[in-house]
DNA sequence: ATTGGATGTGATCACGTTATCACCTTATCA
DNA sequence: TGATAAGGTGATAACGTGATCACATCCAAT
């Protein structure tokens, strides 16, 4: 257990030295391979419990081909979707002995390029990835690299990754489907940038429900950054039309709350003068006053799923790639207000 | 920048053929260092391109004993407190070309060991490390095998680690203060875990106020993880006194969380029956409401102060340690109310 | 007695890189 | 003229492991 006011650490021939063997013994003492005697194997476990022993990863990974390690590429890690996604990864892959290397990315895809490069150069075992959009030059990195990859959150039709993601269309749907329930006729969507999946895919999926459930009402898509500053700044802009919306929905948890934000500032009542509906609940852990109507994503369970597909493929790369798409859940709550009655303000 | 459908690794001696070089030149212009003509550099560098060639850093490892990793080991990445850290921490060590590690403790020593023992054997270059007490074992480990470790949130006196903590025992100092001038006289704290030196010094700080400022009065103290869960099965045991206390000091955000949902459920008004203070922030992304008041500790800067700090001791292990201790910041908001009057309810 | 499989062990080398040393060439200076 | 320094390059030897091979020993079945 002791190994004095160590500089250099302990390696394999000092164990078996102490232990009175060669060095191939003690490796496979160590790895739990091949035939060891019974009284060899405790001699060499003494020697390295006695000396600290630690195999040294960098050595191992150079024959092996292994690191112990996979890596986690979100666009940012303070987004509590993308938190509790973490979490869940952290929890399966750790279980399996492996850690996690973790990236922001921001959806700039040159910094996806940039941590891949560094993951190959890591040798990492496996990759889960948020593509800002298709990913492609990264995804090149990944595959002609012999790195699995694991698509998260966001859609991809790259035939060699697994993809793990949410029904985003189906969510989205669901909450058109409620607000034109409620007699909402004028809509607008705060939407991310355009050709990130989940945006598009929320925007297309409302959409269509709008025009199943309330035909030729209107829908009018602003699109801008996933952030609380968007949000707001675009929930102003469409309060201050000249014929405001009455049902509003934010594509992401950041703009809802900016939304929400920009409506208080101009003393605009949440549901009473526009009702709101998001996607991405926050975990019951941060949320004082539950309010906000949304599409939930099992983000944790997402995360599990993510990890245990990467795990299951590093072990067996010849496996075929799946698509999983895991169904949202809808959570109503007072924001998006209910049925407006028979004299919804004039068109 | 092609590698055709890419099995194995491109490395440097193929570089070195495809150059015309030997490898050791292929190393010097990679690495830059030494002498390499200028006509030499440029062969090797269309070299590099064309078969895109990324040096493979556990043979780097081996030689150098670097891995251009560092760790980040927090009890739970889940807490927005954390989350936030993290950034900070990843931001400022991606600037430095460095990667982060991340682990869970979910404040067991046992987990912190087993990380400790896994980043020992990866190489990693540093830790940046959230001790639940004061993490003996662990720090034994990193020092026994010479990784620099910068201690994080939590205090530490141990000789050989840089600190980077807030100052938890003035925060809440404030706290308390804030709350005997609004008239306060009897109080709830609503602690973690004992032995964690947050908690400690937040339950120190705020009954040391409580002396100063309103001296005789009650301070009782539960004890519970640090979980809304907790928080709120505390605070209903609080409310179900014979004599509940007017105030609740809640040392962290998810108790105070939970201290919120137990005094709704039982139709308590905050602050109209009972005042609640609590410590950590929330980030405004995630906050609908405004309400609580609490100290809050500038999550964002101690991640950069420590990534900061660890690279400089990475650079130079020399370097003597320090203890920084930042500031906490009191916001007031609704949830402590404000002057009791002349007419506090009866002691 | 002989074969053959299961058990048990160590020498040797390769994994891909860089530190070291050794060796060139050319320029500069006394 | 020779000496010295600076620029430029490659062969070789580690770094610490684990795969492979070679070689023991033992026991059971022929």
């Amino acid at each position: 257990m002791e190994t004095g006011p160590g500089k250099s650490r302990v390696t394999i021939r000092e164990v078996a030295e102490r232990a009175g063997v060669g060095t191939m013994t003690v490796s496979r003492v160590v790895n739990r391979s091949g035939y060891v005697h019974r009284d060899t194997r405790e001699r060499v476990e003494a020697a390295v419990a006695a000396l600290g022993y630690l195999p040294n990863q960098h050595a191992r990974g150079l024959r092996s081909r292994r690191s112990g390690t996979i890596a986690l590429i979100v666009t940012d890690i303070t987004n509590p979707f993308f938190t509790t996604i973490a979490r869940g990864v952290e929890d399966t892959v750790s279980a399996a002995g492996q850690m996690v290397l973790l990236g922001n990315t921001d959806e700039v895809e040159e910094e996806e390029c940039r941590y891949m490069k560094m993951l190959v150069q890591k040798g990492v075992d496996g990759v889960i990835f948020v593509p800002a959009r298709r990913g492609e030059a990264a995804l090149e990195l990944a595959r002609s690299n012999g790195v699995p990859v694991v698509v998260l959150d966001r859609r991809s039709d790259a035939p060699d990754v697994d993809v793990v993601r949410c029904d985003s269309w189906g969510g989205a749907f669901e909450l058109g489907r409620l607000l034109c329930h409620n007699g909402h006729r004028r809509f607008t969507v705060l939407a991310g940038p355009t050709g990130i999946s989940t945006s598009d895919d929320r925007v297309e999926g409302f959409s269509r429900a709008v025009e199943e459930f309330s035909p030729g009402a209107r829908v009018s898509v602003r699109h801008g950054r996933f952030s609380v500053r968007d949000g707001s700044e675009l929930m102003g802009q469409a309060l201050e039309e000249a014929n405001p919306p009455t049902a509003v929905f934010a594509v992401n948890n950041f703009l809802a709350i900016g939304a929400l934000t920009a409506a208080r500032e101009r003393q605009v009542r949440v549901p009473g003068d526009v009702a709101l509906v998001g996607f991405d609940d926050l975990p019951a852990q941060l949320v004082t006053f539950p309010f906000l109507t949304v599409s939930a994503q099992p983000a944790y369970a997402m995360g599990v799923e993510a990890g245990t597909r990467l795990l299951r493929r590093i072990e067996d790369p010849s496996l075929p790639c799946e698509k999983i798409i895991l169904p949202t859940q809808m959570v109503v709550r007072e924001s998006s207000g209910g049925w407006l009655g028979s004299t919804p303000s004039p068109s």
